[in-house]
This record gives C-alpha cells, structure tokens and sequence, in this order.
DNA sequence: CCCTTTCGATTACAGGCGTAATCGTTACGA
DNA sequence: TCGTAACGATTACGCCTGTAATCGAAAGGG
C-alpha cells in the first residue's frame, strides 16, 4: 500500500499529524526552524508525500490544504515492527531486556512499564 | 565514530556476529541464498562495510576473512534508541504501551516481560 | 606452460534522499 | 496598470543504496 516515509518525510508529517490542514508555508514554520530548512524543501517534501498517496492535498484558493491519509498509529506501529523484526526475531521482550541489560533502563522506567502492563491484565 | 549500517549491509553483519573470521564466499554462502543475491553483491557489501571500518579483514593467502569491529549489541542499541527517540520521545514505556494498545501483545508477551521487569528489580 | 577459475578492486547504474534553485503563473499593493 | 511577491511545479545535483558486471592478477588443473 502505502510506500516508505524518509526520515526527513517524517518529519513533515510530525506536523501535519499535530495539526492539520496546514498550507505548505505553515508546515514550513513549524518544522523548518529546527531543521534548518528552506521553504523550498518543505514543499519539496510535501510533493513527495503527495507522490506517495501519504497526505493529500484540498484546493483552497491558489494554494493548497494539506493533510494525512495515512495514521501515526499505523506508521509508527509498522516502524516498531520493522525494527522488532529485524533485530529481536519479532518479539518485544528481547528489546526489553536489551536496554534493561544495557542500563538504558532507570528504575522509574520498570515502574511504569509494570504498572501499565498490570493495567492492561485487568 | 562508526558510520550508519544500511539494511542490506546489516545482513552481512548478521552473518558475522553468527560466526567470524569468514572468508567473502562464506559469507555469500550464508546470505546470499535467503536474499537472492549474486556472490558480486556480497563483496561490495563487504567492501563498504570494511571503508566504513565497520568490520576488518585479516589477509589469509590470496583471500581475506573478515570480521566484526562493530559489536552486535551496541547496533542494536544505536537503532533501538534511534527508533525510541524518533517516535516515541526517547522512552520505552510509549512504545510497549503503543504495542500493548495494538493488540500486538499477547498473554505471554506480558508475562515474559513481566518475570523479566521482576528479575531486573532483584 | 597455458587455460580457466577465483579473488579482490574498480566501475556501473538506476532509484531514493536531502536540500534546494529556478520557472511560470497569478494575485496584490502602489 | 505594472512590478513584485507568493504559489506550486519542475529541475538540479551530489550522496547513499541495492544490485551487479567487468577487470586485472594470481593460482591451480591438465
């Protein structure tokens, strides 16, 4: 279905996810400033995007509304996955226990995960 | 330090956490059938990998055996902490919590996760 | 001793990506 | 009305990636 996000891509749609319909220049103001871009690349990206079916674009005037076909659920769900299967054998205790192994887990971490996988349990 | 690993760079790297020093054809051996790819392939992978100092080559005869410079589990970590600072703001418990939400975690997950967290805290 | 196979090294080449600059059109301000 | 600013579209361009083919040297078989 829908074809890979760049991670610059990404980033667009970081936006557009938090808000949207924006024209190109309003998603040019809040992603460019932390990226360093141009308003030239922002468009660009947002062609590309439009390219790949990822966010569609409404007439309004002479410019443009755009906004998400596709949800940072299922984009951010596929991510997880992609990286799950490719370095855990597709299961997320691996992952846990990697970063708990490594220290990349503080005490608070373990807390919370406990206490939200309680929750689901009930 | 050490530069980005691409996806199909990774899977030569698999191949040589498995089991190392090999020579190129061992390698193309153990990847290339699962891949499709020509015995060509693999050598530049290889030599990419070595230009990027990811993994040496210790001259054996007219041929070489390559192996890892790179520890497994610290790529891991990188691409790990890459995933979680990108989708979920650096934290783990969004990205059970994500997964949990999804149905994408089952009983057992839960509980192996959970006998692991107990285990940690000990 | 020569032909063929085998190596690594070099070169190739299309497509994606990051990052724009430029172009053609239109609307708006002076 | 005329220049200019703002839009989207088109074009650019170098680097990375995936996926090899080709080249030159060397080694091994007959």
């Amino acid at each position: 279905m829908s074809e890979r996000i760049s991670d610059a891509e990404h980033a667009v749609m970081e936006v557009l996810w938090d808000e949207a319909p924006l024209t190109a220049q309003d998603v040019a103001e809040r992603v460019a400033p932390a990226r360093g871009w141009s308003a030239n690349t922002v468009k660009t990206l947002l062609g590309r995007l439009l390219a790949k079916n990822t966010i569609a674009a409404e007439e309004d005037g002479r410019r443009y509304l755009y906004r998400p076909l596709v949800e940072r659920g299922d984009y951010v769900e596929g991510e997880s996955r992609r990286l799950i299967d490719r370095l855990f054998g597709g299961k997320l205790t691996p992952l846990v226990a990697h970063l708990a192994e490594r220290d990349a887990l503080t005490d608070e971490d373990i807390a919370e995960i406990e206490a939200l996988l309680k929750e689901i349990k009930s």
